[in-house]
RNA sequence: CGGGGUAUGGCGCAGCUUGGUAGCGCGUCCGCUUUGGGAGCGGAAGGCCGCAGGUUCGAAUCCUGUUACCCCGACCA
């Protein structure tokens, strides 16, 4: 049956809510498709939920299509399993907690690795019942601190996650790659602008790890291009390392620098009273900066790290977490400089860091810092700087880290060229877990052999909710949403304007004809609502076709409008319903 | 957790500086008119002004405290 305005539940809304920021979201609420309940909470009205519907439907068929078996687990979970993997603690804070009458702890979902893990356990124990995929598309709870951009991120939202099981490598290697071309499917039939990058599998373990980025630059990912094709998360960026280079710098030697505790007010000293003898200015790239961050271990023990970056450049803290999980990283307070008096803030230098050095600090560098390349940098003493400090000459480190801010215009990894940056939604990822789970909570299957074997596991998400909302950000206009034909909530909408009764005698007609050819109808029955309110709601709500019957019926012509493109075109009553079909059905 | 901002009817906002009957637009309901670009006129319903204290004859408005929400950052498969 056609769904008539008339009796939708649906309210538009003239302007923006306050509190949505973000060009799609402000169009979900205001053409009635979510509303919210809660911060990062949100309810599905009857609009929003048949396009949640649409997208679920791709991800499901593509799952199915590569073997994927659906399931579902419940979002209300016991203790025991996230216990076993220590995840109970690990989460932390964004882990939604709750006890039931007696007490007991449980939990809302985050995430199932344990719970698919557990169940295969219970149910499989032969190598000859592998491999498997299983699926489930589940709401998920994650306590963040911080909800924001509507559905992008929200406490609860829905998410595809599925597993592989395999008891090789190359079961593994398979299923993984089996996703890929599932995922590629997917992101090519969602409506938006998506790139497969390179990611780092980080706290979750594993190997081989991509990213499904939605291109958007209100994404919260940072990711690079290469013109070769190369792309990655700014967080898998591998910098090589730089050759040794001859030593051209004469003796390292220190100078006065007062209130110079900045890379900026270092490098205006510098060319004021100790200009280079080359003949060009000092720049921030020819000073090494030394950044102290504070790193707090699972146990909970923490551990001073220094990181010695050029001084154009920032440590970027995604790109450190990246490196150092499972630990954190916190600031390097006051107090712990008080611990090491060595340390002269502002002024830090390679002389005191390191482990073989007075303060003991471990001391990583970026990998550009070739050996034999001279630097400014601190001589750890306030208001004093090193000049020419070779490095393999003056100074070593203890290792290197991949932490420096990536820039637009760094070299590609792959030798093509500049990266270029740009920003993404994550709106899947796929990764080799490996036994991580398997291994914590048991899961093992006797091989050819007889022998047990931990079971190696791929894991897969997909933001099923999050993707509605990258399509609305990426399908919109000044008057509102457009949403790609398979996503829309309806295949037409059908307005009926004037006040004639003819005019809605003949609009019950069309909209019979649209259906017995199996569209999905909208239909703008409303009797006493102007035209203009029923065109705005028809543009704002973004159903790709919009059929109009009015004054052009006297004619025997019906206005058929393409919202996209905004094309009208006046189509004979006779050759409406095959004209609309082949709008649809392209 | 740091910084900034906001809490007044379903939605968007004014009023607060200088205390004195709680207002506007949109939406909703009734009537008449109107019907190709968010209609007009007339009538109506709907608000413990976030919460708690305090000052005052009197507090949306001043004072103290508190909570919530939004934005930026930190955080975040």
């Amino acid at each position: 049956m056609a769904q008539r305005m008339s009796n939708l539940f649906l309210r538009t809304l003239r302007e923006n809510p306050s509190d949505a920021e973000l060009p799609g979201h402000q169009l979900l609420v205001r053409a009635g498709y979510v509303r919210r309940a809660a911060p990062g909470i949100y309810t599905w009205l009857p609009l929003g939920l048949k396009v949640l519907r649409k997208v679920e439907a791709i991800v499901r068929e593509e799952m199915e299509a590569i073997g994927g078996q659906e399931l579902s687990f419940p979002a209300l979970l016991p203790r025991e399993p996230y216990e076993a993997t220590g995840r109970w603690e690990e989460y932390g804070p964004n882990l939604f907690r709750l006890a039931d009458r007696k007490g007991v702890d449980m939990l809302l979902g985050p995430t199932h690795e344990e719970m698919f893990t557990v169940t295969v356990k219970d149910m499989f124990s032969s190598y000859k019942e592998l491999p498997t995929i299983l699926f489930q598309i589940q709401t998920k709870y994650r306590d963040e601190a911080r909800p924001r951009a509507g559905l992008l991120r929200g406490r609860e939202f829905i998410m595809k996650d599925s597993y592989s099981f395999d008891h090789t490598p190359e079961g593994l290697e398979e299923n993984y790659l089996k996703h890929r071309g599932a995922y590629v499917k997917i992101f090519d039939r969602l409506g938006f602008e998506y790139v497969a990058v390179h990611a780092d599998s980080g706290a979750m373990g594993g190997s081989a790890s991509e990213e499904f980025l939605a291109v958007s630059p209100h994404g919260e990912d940072t990711f690079v291009r290469s013109p070769g094709g190369f792309a990655a998360n700014v967080e898998a960026v591998v910098v090589p390392q730089a050759e040794p280079i001859e030593v051209t710098a004469g003796a390292a030697h220190v100078e006065d620098t007062p209130d110079t505790p900045t890379i900026d007010t270092l490098v205006a000293a510098l060319n004021a009273k100790h200009p280079r003898t080359d003949g060009r200015e000092w720049a921030a790239a020819d000073t090494l900066k030394n950044v102290l961050v504070m790193l707090v271990h699972p146990d909970g023990t923490r551990e001073p790290l220094a990181i010695g970056v050029p001084g154009d450049r920032e440590v970027d803290a995604k790109r450190l977490e990246a490196q150092v999980s499972p630990a954190d990283v916190e600031a390097f307070e006051e107090k712990d400089f008080a611990t090491f008096p060595m340390l002269a803030k502002g002024y830090i230098g390679p002389g005191v860091l390191a482990e073989s050095n007075s303060s003991g600090i471990r001391y990583l560098l970026d990998p550009s810092i070739a050996e034999g390349s001279a630097w400014v940098t601190g001589a750890d003493e306030p208001g004093k700087h090193v000049i020419d400090l070779v490095h393999g000459r003056d100074f070593t480190a203890d290792g290197t880290i991949q932490a420096a801010q990536i820039k637009e215009g760094d070299p590609a990894p792959d030798g093509s060229g500049p990266l270029t940056l740009a920003r993404g939604i994550e709106m899947g990822h796929i990764f080799q877990l490996g036994t991580k789970y398997a291994e914590a909570l048991g899961l093992k299957v006797l091989d050819e052999n007889g022998k047990l074997v931990t079971v190696t596991m791929g894991s897969y998400g997909i933001g099923v909710s999050r993707a509605v909302a990258a399509i609305a950000e990426s399908n919109l206009d000044e008057l509102g949403l457009i949403w790609p034909r398979h996503i829309a909530p309806f295949d037409v909408h059908v307005v009926a304007t004037g006040k004639d009764a003819s005019v809605y005698e003949q609009a019950e007609k069309v909209v019979a004809d649209l259906e017995a050819q199996g569209l999905d109808v909208l239909y703008d029955d409303r009797p006493k609502v102007s035209p203009g309110v029923k065109f705005k709601d028809a543009e704002l709500i973004g159903v790709p076709t919009i059929v109009v019957l009015g004054r052009g019926l006297a004619d025997g012509v019906v206005e058929v409008k393409d919202r996209r493109s905004g094309d009208k075109r006046d189509v004979p009553l006779a050759e409406l319903t095959q004209a609309v079909v082949t709008d649809v059905r392209g």
